[in-house]
DNA sequence: AACCGATGTTTTGCTAATAAAACAACTGAT
DNA sequence: ATCAGTTGTTTTATTAGCAAAACATCGGTT
């Protein structure tokens, strides 16, 4: 059916990468200094104030973001909202990917990092259950993540599902 | 730490969203069809042929995708390399949505689309390990995913991380 | 031969997200 | 008071990805 009525509500999603970026920025910059201007953005982000200041200006007018008196920016209850559940699905994934998967720190962050704004509502809530019944005391839980480390410890004992695991993968590419 | 080092890596991706599809087209095409052209290209994704056209041709300087005599597309081998990786990350994190997760099928089609392309290479290959051995016939396996599905089913009982993933997610929101 | 339909390309225009540069306004130090 | 640095904005330009429209080509009908 070449799944053609699917591939395009990737654009559909309201909340770019971009802007799931200037968000959480504004965020962040509030618990760490306190407050947030177009300069700190930038800065956070690593790109100019101009475009910093196109992107929140957009924000502001979409009620996402407000400003103070004095330039100071501010996320509105909506863009909190919003916010939080960026920060969790980025919060679950990275733990499933580095805890569970075992994958390093940084590839981790990276793929949450990519992957966070577009999980529906739906995924980001049931990778939660999972992942934190996954890595709860409960005996069955620790027994079944023993196994399967295990087994990824010595890989060649395991008959894997396909021949060459690497080369589907592309791991050797370039 | 603002993390500023990683976000940016998003748009490093030398797959884009557009091109993973435009890719995959072909090969479905060539399956289905037997051959694939820029109109065929152009219907499977439902976007004008000359869009199409347009960025095809940056395909086929990009090496990934080859013309006939009678312009007639076919994947390079790059390219084909390419469709393979990204279709068994797809199938993957769709498996994991839907057979683990419990997500409809129409949402585990989503999600694994928008994310597909996005997933490195040892991410997918760990996924797929995780995956397999989570579906395998393996009694800790088995008996793992019967607690958590239970566990799913009459969450109630149940005393979750959070008190109310809806509300973090989203869930209520439009 | 004339026409019609399908195909492929090119041109123009649009939007999102960026950079770069020019500009204005404020701040602080001397 | 001036000068330098910081800040915010605007303008211009670029890139990716699309649409829309014009154009050319080819193939088969009549």
């Amino acid at each position: 059916m070449m799944a053609s009525d699917v591939w395009k509500e990737y654009e559909s999603n309201e909340i770019s990468h971009s802007v799931a970026h200037h968000l959480t920025a504004i965020h962040e910059l509030m618990g760490d200094l306190g407050y947030a201007r177009v300069s700190d953005v930038a800065r956070a982000l690593e790109i100019t104030r101009g475009s910093a200041s196109l992107t929140l200006k957009a924000l502001k007018a979409r009620g996402l973001v407000l400003e103070d008196h004095n330039k100071f920016l501010k996320l509105s209850d909506d863009g909190r909202l919003i916010v939080d559940s960026i920060l969790a699905k980025r919060a679950v994934v990275r733990k499933f990917l580095n805890e569970v998967l075992k994958l390093d720190e940084h590839q981790a962050e990276v793929d949450a990092c990519k992957v966070e704004h577009l999980l529906s509502a739906q995924t980001g809530g049931q990778l939660l259950h999972f992942v934190y019944f996954l890595l709860s005391d409960d005996p069955t839980a620790r027994q079944f993540l023993a196994e399967f480390w295990s087994k990824l410890d010595q890989n060649e004992e395991w008959q894997w599902p396909v021949q060459d695991v690497d080369q589907l993968f592309n791991l050797e590419s370039r």
